[in-house]
DNA sequence: CTTCTATTTCCTGCTT
DNA sequence: TAAGCAGGAAATAGAA
């Protein structure tokens, strides 16, 4: 079961990385926690990373100890961050990302004040070389040092950045991108299925025909010819025709989801959930508020703008040309059990995330802000 | 291999 | 009448 609200029960990281009210605990009685094995089993040890050794015992101030609390907190998923694209990172993937650069780099905890870094993706990325140097700053910490890592956190984030960008490249729409008003055309699908994303050097979509055949042992058995085949009773978009009604009492496809639609060549992580994946629609420009759009983000209302424009693109991501809104919103309905969707039953086409919903913050729900910055432009330009 | 979750497909009945 | 909604039933893929 997907436990959305999980990740709010888990404390910040970054309160953790704020320096204890109390006096802060002698390193030493660290180095016995570690050897008692009661949390650098599960989340390393950073004294075991040899250019600690380098460093000098530095006094404990007011700036952070956040190797310690780090790793003292049981609930912390330091590798989360590797498994998401960067705008969906929340608060302690960002930190956790740049606990992980620092040790990457060879710097020490005292380098970074990680207590400025409690933002979540989107703001990091949005973030220029001198944000990054402004909250690189630190009393106790030399500016040019601080510079220097700026530099080096800002290049890191941009490569990750590019190489985002370069994967997620591989998918685009053949056929001409439907939303032709955005540039790049690209059909990113890998935000949309962020978990999979890291994956996609070594995918590429199936051809269903070729699929078929491949698989040609597993089918011998399937007497309901697959969407690919011409003589698919149903139309890509679900519909049913005229005489395809006879057709239909002769060809009538058995629920459930088609043999030979799963991939079996790669091994891929789990992919989106639908819940997830109508969140990640709706924090991209790309897509919100165009086909899907926030009704009351601070309730988590949303409504469906061009609903099957919606079930194509989840379609498209599952391989699936027979997807529908009607499937689609089957699949949404599912999730009203978990409280994970909730149903509006005043509106038509509106929804709305349960408790158990995805995070769906974000400060700016329709991209009003930008849009109201491009008129802005455009009066400036066109008085 | 089994069990479980998350769909996918089809369907009936109801509401707008 | 069409479109959308609610949810049962059956089936599958993939993960645990």
């Amino acid at each position: 079961m997907i436990d959305y609200a999980r990740p709010y029960e888990t404390p910040n990281m970054c309160d953790l990385y704020y320096p204890p009210a109390s006096p802060a605990p002698a390193r030493l009685d660290d180095f016995q926690v570690f050897k008692k094995g009661t949390a650098s089993h599960i989340y390393g040890n950073y004294y075991s990373n040899p250019t600690y050794d380098t460093y000098g015992e530095p006094e404990l101030d007011n700036t952070v100890n956040i190797y310690h609390n780090l790793v003292s907190c049981r609930e912390y998923h330091r590798d989360d961050w590797k498994y998401k694209i960067v705008i969906d990172w929340n608060e302690n993937d960002t930190v956790s990302w740049l606990v992980d650069a620092a040790q990457c780099m060879g710097l020490s905890e005292y380098d970074i004040p990680f207590q400025n870094f409690n933002i979540n993706g989107i703001e990091l990325r949005n973030m220029k070389r001198e944000d990054i140097l402004q909250r690189m700053a630190h009393p106790n910490i030399d500016p040019s040092t601080s510079r220097r890592i700026a530099d080096s956190i800002f290049e890191k984030l941009h490569s990750r950045l590019n190489e985002e960008l370069r994967q997620s490249s591989i998918f685009r729409y053949a056929e001409g991108d439907p939303y032709a008003h955005h540039e790049p055309t690209v059909l990113d699908l890998d935000s949309l299925d962020h978990k999979n994303r890291l994956y996609h050097s070594d995918y590429t979509p199936n051809d269903a025909t070729l699929l078929h055949h491949a698989d040609s042992s597993d089918d011998t058995e399937d007497v309901f010819p697959s969407a690919s085949s011409p003589d698919c009773s149903y139309g890509s978009d679900g519909s049913k025709s005229g005489d395809e009604d006879d057709k239909r009492k002769i060809f009538k496809r058995p629920p459930g989801r088609p043999k030979g639609s799963g991939r079996k060549t790669f091994k891929r992580p789990r992919s989106v959930s639908v819940p997830e994946f109508l969140r990640n629609l709706l924090l991209d420009s790309q897509y919100c508020p165009s086909i899907i759009k926030w009704e009351d983000h601070t309730q988590g209302k949303f409504r469906f703008v061009k609903p099957d424009e919606v079930a194509k693109l989840w379609g498209k991501m599952k391989q699936n040309d027979n997807m529908t809104f009607e499937k689609f919103s089957r699949a949404m309905r599912y999730h009203y059990r978990q409280s994970v969707l909730v149903s509006v039953p005043t509106a038509r086409l509106v929804y709305q995330f349960g408790h158990k919903g995805p995070d769906f913050k974000t400060d700016n729900p329709n991209f009003i802000k930008v849009k109201t910055e491009l008129m802005d432009i455009k009066e400036m330009a066109y008085p």
